[in-house]
DNA sequence: TTGAAAGCGCTAACAG
DNA sequence: CTGTTAGCGCTTTCAA
């Protein structure tokens, strides 16, 4: 005789021939179950019709289970690289992930407001987005445990890039190899809701030059439109320079590689006539032989999650903020 | 010292002096309280700014806001793109994204068996995943709104991309530009747990060519893996067969991309001495000039959700089979 | 990998 | 009217 409740864990335990707490497992961790007790749990569950009373997992239950990614440009190659640095890190955790894009000025002020209040996430990693006063307090406030990437605020723990030295080493690097006429190369449309680390970027490349004497003229910076066209034209500007540049630093990866197609459409030899370094090291440099600067941009994200992670065993651990290293990767096109 | 916990009832008692039970009563039976006891207690909960934590979660029980996004290699850039759509049409509803990456079998079988029951989410979007019948069953059984992509299955709406009909798309664009001698590139690491598409764009491609008469030889069609110097290998092994290739069709714009540098490293020229059509036309491969087979891949995530929204919304919506039309796009490299 | 047992935050029965 | 106490159904140690 079937009983008229509702199907409890007991229900699903006694028929499947095992304890409630595997029941529970198999519904909230199921990676560690056995597979063919998790086959059996399963069947009884669909049997059964089971469905977890929703009050009494919140009850029990000491978190949501679930780290929250606010990211601007989500679809951009170094900021999925990031993301399944994050991803990797929780992959064998009880702890899902949940993506919110942000498109605009409205759109992180309104997660900023919500996110916290709402507890339908344990933590939070926040991607090159800037976090104002009263949004660091009502994370506070709200007990929302919360890492930054390249924003820095006292009380949170961060991660930062040193963008000046990248753009020192970018400069060292391009020295060492012998060239010696530069320019630049940064984003055209900046939203204003995201940081912008090019301006560092640039300013370590700028002093570093300067410092050996050799200056970066006004015309050699230039910051086109994302388009093919414009891309192009910056580059036939550069080249009809009575002294051309002989090595350009791309602010990211993206940019080089545009630039590098666009270089190629000209005839103009990569590194031979014209010596491309970018920033980022994102998976397709690799592919495309780019001569970058890595960031860790995976790394940051693994250690950004393992920060959350860290804090929410142990709530009493310190704020930190972590420096990631940079580093020259030689390639093909400098 | 602020508690560090969200407040209960315990917390709640403590600081208007009574037991946990005066408090439930407040809550749920006000008039069985002294008038001055409850608003003791009243001013307590005002104070701590509790909320009884089941009740929050019956409150979120009729919807719980999120659609959830079941993915193999969530971070290759044709996935990215596909969430990107799903991302972006959810943009201004009130769901958030929740991200699900599938790494194994283990991990497939353990998202289908938790998701439809712990009923955390309202919708799900499976991509380029194989459903079983159980597993269709109970995401049936639980109503959890579910659309596929790229799989297929009579219960569940679905985006379907030809693949056949790209390899003959391939190979009629490729005929037509005046190429006679052709070669296969597929990928050489299949996991188990996802789909394998590439089979039946091969197929396409190599029936329309023997409908013209020209085969595909075993040695023009190879499955490197991914690393460069395999990738560099097959061309080598390509370009000293007594006639070689002079057109390629790549299974995936990756490896497309792949080869593509590849070539140029060996001074094979493209499209001259070997012409290469990719497959997906993610946004790289515009900014590099490749020549390849445009799926929609945003247009199919967006569709995805707005397919999971309309259900959600009217559960009488019939299931759908939608069928995104491919398209060569023609840029430098074929 | 699994089970026993101790909670989780809250409600309700029962005393007083 | 209020406090004590025993669950509710589920999760989460901890040991085995």
């Amino acid at each position: 005789v079937p009983n008229s409740r509702n199907p409890t864990v007991y229900d699903v335990a006694r028929r499947a021939n095992v304890s409630i707490a595997t029941v529970s497992r198999v519904l909230n961790a199921p990676d560690r179950v056995r597979e063919d007790t998790r086959a059996r749990v399963m069947q009884a569950i669909d049997q059964l019709g089971f469905v977890p009373k929703a009050d009494a997992s919140a009850r029990a239950r000491k978190s949501v289970g679930r780290i929250g990614i606010l990211t601007p440009f989500f679809t951009f190659p170094s900021f999925v690289q990031r993301m399944r640095g994050v991803a990797n890190a929780l992959a064998d955790t009880p702890f899902e992930l949940a993506i919110y894009p942000v498109d605009s000025l409205g759109r992180l002020d309104g997660y900023l407001s919500m996110l916290p209040v709402t507890r339908r996430l344990d933590g939070l990693i926040v991607m090159a987005l800037p976090l104002n006063e009263a949004a660091g307090n009502r994370l506070l406030a709200n007990n929302l445990e919360t890492i930054l990437i390249e924003s820095l605020h006292p009380d949170f723990s961060s991660i930062q890039i040193d963008d000046y030295s990248g753009g020192v080493l970018a400069a060292t690097y391009l020295l060492r190899k012998g060239y010696c006429r530069f320019a630049f190369l940064g984003p055209g449309e900046l939203p204003t809701y995201s940081l912008h680390p090019e301006d560092r970027r640039l300013a370590g490349f700028q002093d570093t030059l300067s410092r050996h004497g050799i200056p970066l003229p006004d015309e050699a910076v230039r910051y086109p439109a994302l388009s093919h066209p414009d891309v192009h034209q910056e580059i036939q500007r550069w080249m009809s320079l009575p002294e051309p540049p002989t090595a350009v630093f791309a602010a990211s990866d993206d940019l080089a590689i545009r630039l590098l197609r666009a270089a190629r459409e000209q005839g103009i030899q990569v590194p031979e006539d014209l010596a491309i370094i970018g920033f980022d090291d994102i998976d397709m440099a690799e592919q495309i032989g780019l001569t970058t600067i890595n960031q860790s941009l995976d790394e940051s994200g693994r250690m950004a999650a393992e920060m959350v992670l860290a804090r929410l065993g142990d709530p009493e651990r310190p704020v930190q903020t972590v420096h990631l290293s940079l580093q020259v990767v030689e390639r093909e096109t400098a």
